[in-house]
DNA sequence: CATGAATGAGCATTCATTCAT
DNA sequence: TATGAATGAATGCTCATTCAT
């Protein structure tokens, strides 16, 4: 629409973006289920049905995948964070936060897989993306929570500790699928466990919370 | 105890089982650094400041070592959970189990990083190992945990999430510590932020479970 | 002159030949500086702000490139050889021959190197094409030399080895330029410098061959 | 013997030293006549009777092999510019610099080859080695020889340019023996011409230089 | 003419594992 | 026990060349 055209602004081809989607779907399939030690450019090329010198036509290195998949993922990432408004209500603003988390653990679960396992081994290769977005969202988010108990809106707890408990349960059934399915003998895409988990969550945080 | 079982008498020498136990303090170290594909013989065996053929003729492979290492490891991890018992008060019997959870997070953050590397990646190397240990201590526990909430000792919710977000929360601090530490500025090693974390997690389960 | 060959009437057309110029200028940049293997045909498409399959459109290959470049400029490269006439003063007609080489070292260091690049390596690619040409000429130079030695106009030395030590002392300056620059400070591209160059090795030849 | 033990003085195995050694003979091979980049470690290997791998176990890179290499042979490059000595007869000093060049023209042609081929392309591998050594050597003996012709001993001529024509026309045997062999027939390693070479390089510069 | 897209073959380097001593 | 030496099989990446439009 009307873009200034100043500088060769690279439009892509269609076949351009469709191949890169292929080869950041194909990735975030490997990366996820082997890190990125663990993934080849081979495992990836094969995944997105072409060849490892084509894939490196349109990404530059393995690195190079790895840092745009993961850049291009945390903004939808956030978003359910980003959601949280001052101007609700306290503990239903929480709780939805909660229920859109489970939620994602659902339906995106190897996204949640790719950060867990980046994260564990000490987020080598995306420290930098992660520290400013991360921090600056958390004290954001925390801050109103906080207001929140100063009002006493809802039962004082360290707000920070609060995130990282939903963090921690919601990205549990996603991260830790494998275990979860050995225990209870089905995942979180089974709909009653879905709402089995929920149920179990959204009591949790209330138990704690609610005036 | 009482050792002697049957087999071979391969009766190990002192060097023998020093050396073993020095192989698998460094393949702790890497493996729960970088994951199973991520570590290389090489870091190990400098690691252990010894050769990497001597390496393996302690170890056949290094499959070997990593799941040598990890059932050598279950037990202990396990430990906490093994202790609670069913005939102790019902909230201090959990409550107990947190603490010592968090204290293993505190104390113990590479075991439960080697653990989560595996999982996170569909515990391709272990499953059997976990299978069967896991699911019946869980069951076991699980039902402890039901039948005091029927005999209405604690409030009742699903057993099995309750044991999964007590996981959850307090493996958060060791296996996701950079993150911690990106927001905190430090993590579960701080004393203070140790007594923080144990007293929110006591809160949590407190709020839900009491009657 | 005169065109019109035989063959394919196969006219060119004027953008056909300034492509071919810029790749061929584009290739003598790149070729000359890193030689037939170290080059890349990205290299020179970039160099000649061509894509890679344009290049290829007007020649066939990397090789093909290579070739044709050397035997375009082996007229020129020859040219001050050929202008050594055997009607003129003989002193006067081999310092003169020096001076154009001087100056060739100073003007095309370029197409000095790339061919001291593919004799150095044992000229792989271009045998053929330098045998006939070069033996030939310098036959007839060498024959030339003698006459006038035994005519008594120059002091008798071996004409070939003369003729080398010419490319030798001249080109040395182009070749090499990289040493004479860390010796000097400048290289033959410097005037002051170049006067020096030409006014040593008028000296040593008339030296050696004036009667 | 008897030398110090302190910290791993990295005692070289025989195997080492000689493995090492037969490396580094093939990588002279294979670089002189092929340039850095176009010479592969496969080839080396070859050469040197040696997996690849097996290679890579004594120098870390093939940037490795090549540096070792021309550090390794800079000494004995230099050796004969470092035996002309300020106390000997001045002509005679530098006619025997001639022939001992001469010499090493044929008795080392590809170690010639191996310096030609990376000044040609710029040096960019090693100019940081030659700077300081070159440097230092040339401007020494230059003074030398500058000072034998402030004293009358010896035509005047710059000492740096005639440096550069010794160089130019003794290492020309080596470094452009195709070309020398097309038009003779014969290199250098042919007694005959080994001794016409010489001789005319002895009457050149001695007709230059000889008051 | 011109170029975006694609690939087989090659290349430097790594790594788990074995061999010889 | 212990280690220096050796290697087959990857693995990330490059490059000349071709295909399709």
């Amino acid at each position: 629409m009307g873009t200034a055209k100043v500088e060769k602004p690279q439009r892509k081809t269609r076949i351009q973006r469709a191949n890169e989607q292929k080869i950041l779907e194909a990735a975030l399939e490997v990366f996820s289920q082997h890190g990125f030690r663990g993934s080849t450019i081979d495992q990836i090329s094969e995944e997105a049905g072409m060849s490892k010198p084509n894939l490196l036509y349109y990404f530059k290195s393995k690195q190079d995948i790895h840092e745009t998949l993961l850049s291009r993922l945390l903004d939808s990432w956030l978003a359910p964070m980003r959601a949280l408004s001052k101007d609700g209500d306290p503990l239903e603003e929480i709780l939805n936060y909660v229920r859109l988390k489970v939620e994602m653990s659902r339906d995106f679960p190897r996204e949640s897989r790719l950060f867990a396992n980046e994260i564990i081994q000490g987020a080598p290769r995306i420290k930098p993306i992660l520290e400013g977005e991360i921090n600056d969202l958390l004290n954001e988010k925390a801050a109103i929570i906080g207001n929140w108990m100063e009002e006493g809106k809802l039962k004082k707890v360290d707000p920070k500790h609060l995130i990282f408990s939903i963090w921690a349960t919601t990205q549990h059934y996603a991260d830790f699928e494998e275990q979860v399915r050995m225990v209870l003998g089905r995942g979180i895409d089974d709909p009653v466990e879905f709402e089995n988990t929920k149920a179990f969550l959204v009591n949790m945080f209330t138990s704690m919370l609610k005036i």
